[in-house]
DNA sequence: CTGAAAGCGCTTACAG
DNA sequence: CTGAAAGCGCTTACAG
């Protein structure tokens, strides 16, 4: 079935049917109703590749997800307790709205190529990019070229520093504010040997977060202790080893700041493992508030970000900038909000 | 930057590029040399609508999630965590070998129109449906139009049925001899008073899972109680709602047999505010081990259902099946595996 | 081995 | 208001 068979039976010209299928205003309404009653009764709906093909847009919105397992491993991340949600809330948003989502995973640094090539392929309008590193030239690349991105989780000024003009939404969360809160709770529980289990530094909010953890023990006149600086770069099996190592010195902190939730409970497995009880022998704390977060015994304290709204800005962002060809950047930053539960306790 | 760019810079035709494109063999390897050259010099990548519209295939596969709230309610179900791994995996199969996912939800009856019209659309070379309810009409429309289909957990009797012909597979999980072997692991921990958390009766391992157990019971001579005849729904918060009556009666079985781990978990959810110990008041199991069944304290024990095999091989039957044009229905069903954990003790 | 040409199914100036 | 025609960027018989 197409546009002409429609036409041969409404007894009118594919133009026509064409123009009443993209609403134009000048079909009568009699004209009208007689192409839509014969689209209907045979659920005729065009060929999105012709469509395209003429000019239309294609209603499909590239969604990247980049996990890049440590030094070029091939081991996939499966159940990212951060990406899950988020991916089903860009096409939740997107499925309301009509447009169609293609979902793709980057598993290396060869493989941001793909998202260059999915859009000279012309196989979506605009994308959403999370999960980037930084210094990532095949986003300066596309956003020089015009096609419109979302980018979640990135830093404005590199940004800004790494192309100069392009259709380019930021949007993170108050990882600074968020970091501080947490911090702060933990001062005013009487803890002062705060080590920190950090994300990845390629990260923007690793960056921010371990940034703010530093800048708040400074304020408070507390000297950070190299042993309970760990490396977990966002990734369980790395944040593991690295509360193992810590345990086997012998020297805990009070409490230790996960840099995000994944990190925590696998730090809270692993102590459990070495009969170290939470939060009575170490408090432990994490970020993101993903879903297990408040499923595991004891229920994490956390920094909770709105992932499902940012997963909706996102795609409403990129919506808006699909119509709008005017090139700007513009950043996002949504509120994070601290959640107490019970894995911290007082100290001293 | 399109072909006759490329064939004017590499002194040939476009009709030359095209069959270096597609690896057509009566191409001298000179020629293929010197149009490849051009190609990887400006990152020429065919638009697909063109090649679609050509009649080459989309290779793009859609994937349909199809979680349909209570009666209507348009509550979208975050973070299932059945679905979550799978779709991971899907993408994860799918780009791997070069092919594109689109991915959607269904979150009403009437959203399954959408598998039918992405397929009039030319979106997709095929499609994985996960999550289908009985007896839906578009899918054996979809089925006789001759699109590929591969669907996960449905009643291979009721495809026969629901469709003579077409391109279709079936993948299922061994819920049956699954639920017998973890039902016998309870009778053999002498628990006599096995209540169940069932799934949806419009789905097919809500229904072989439900049926295992009632024979179960039969077979080794226990009258089933109705009182313990909870229905979940595979859902959360249904689930919650029907525990938490049972507990009201006061008359609690020794141990709950929910039909997925996701309900088991908003069962101990429920238990623990209640006060009621597991597994010393009362064990629980469940179905799937998906991520978080390890993580709960007690950690669940469940039946470990393959999913990201499911997921791999929906990939790889879909694939095929695009090659292949012949009409037939085949079923495969993948083994699952009894995972004792901390969640049940011994009774009596 | 290779080019010219038709065709895929749309959309949209253009002309009336 | 509406149709004929050109054009979108490919692929692939066809002819040589």
């Amino acid at each position: 079935m197409k546009s002409e068979d429609i036409a041969r039976m409404a007894g009118v010209s594919r133009s026509t049917v064409s123009r009443v299928i993209n609403n134009y205003s000048n079909v009568p309404d009699e004209t009208r109703r007689k192409v839509m009653k014969v689209i209907e009764k045979y659920h005729y709906s065009p060929n999105s590749s012709a469509r395209a093909l003429a000019g239309k847009k294609t209603d499909t919105i590239g969604l990247f997800i980049v996990s890049i397992a440590e030094k070029g491993s091939s081991t996939r991340v499966y159940q990212n307790n951060y990406f899950s949600p988020f991916i089903e809330a860009v096409i939740d948003t997107a499925n309301e709205r009509g447009v169609y989502v293609l979902v793709h995973s980057i598993f290396s640094v060869r493989d941001y190529a793909k998202i260059k090539q999915a859009f000279i392929e012309k196989r979506m309008d605009a994308g959403i990019i999370v999960g980037t590193e930084k210094d990532i030239g095949v986003m300066a690349e596309v956003a020089s070229m015009g096609y419109p991105l979302v980018i979640i989780d990135y830093s404005p000024e590199d940004i800004l520093r790494l192309v100069g003009k392009g259709r380019i939404s930021v949007i993170n969360s108050m990882d600074d504010k968020g970091t501080r809160e947490i911090i702060k709770y933990l001062l005013d529980l009487g803890h002062k040997d705060i080590g920190i289990l950090a994300g990845r530094d390629n990260t923007y909010s690793g960056r921010v977060r371990y940034k703010a953890y530093k800048e708040m023990l400074a304020e408070n006149g507390i000297e950070p202790r190299i042993e309970w600086d760990l490396k977990g770069e966002f990734i369980k099996k790395i944040a593991e080893q690295a509360v193992i190592d810590l345990i086997k010195t012998g020297n805990l902190p009070t409490v230790l700041f996960c840099c995000n939730d994944d990190m925590a409970i696998s730090a809270m497995d692993v102590l459990s493992r070495e009969n170290i009880k939470v939060p009575d022998d170490i408090s432990i704390v994490g970020f993101d508030d993903i879903m297990p977060a408040s499923l595991v015994k004891p229920a994490l304290t956390t920094v909770r970000v709105p992932i499902y709204d940012i997963a909706k800005k996102a795609v409403e962002l990129v919506l808006e900038m699909i119509e709008d060809t005017a090139r700007n950047i513009s950043t996002y930053t949504l509120e994070t909000r601290l959640v107490i539960r019970d894995s911290c306790k007082k100290h001293g």
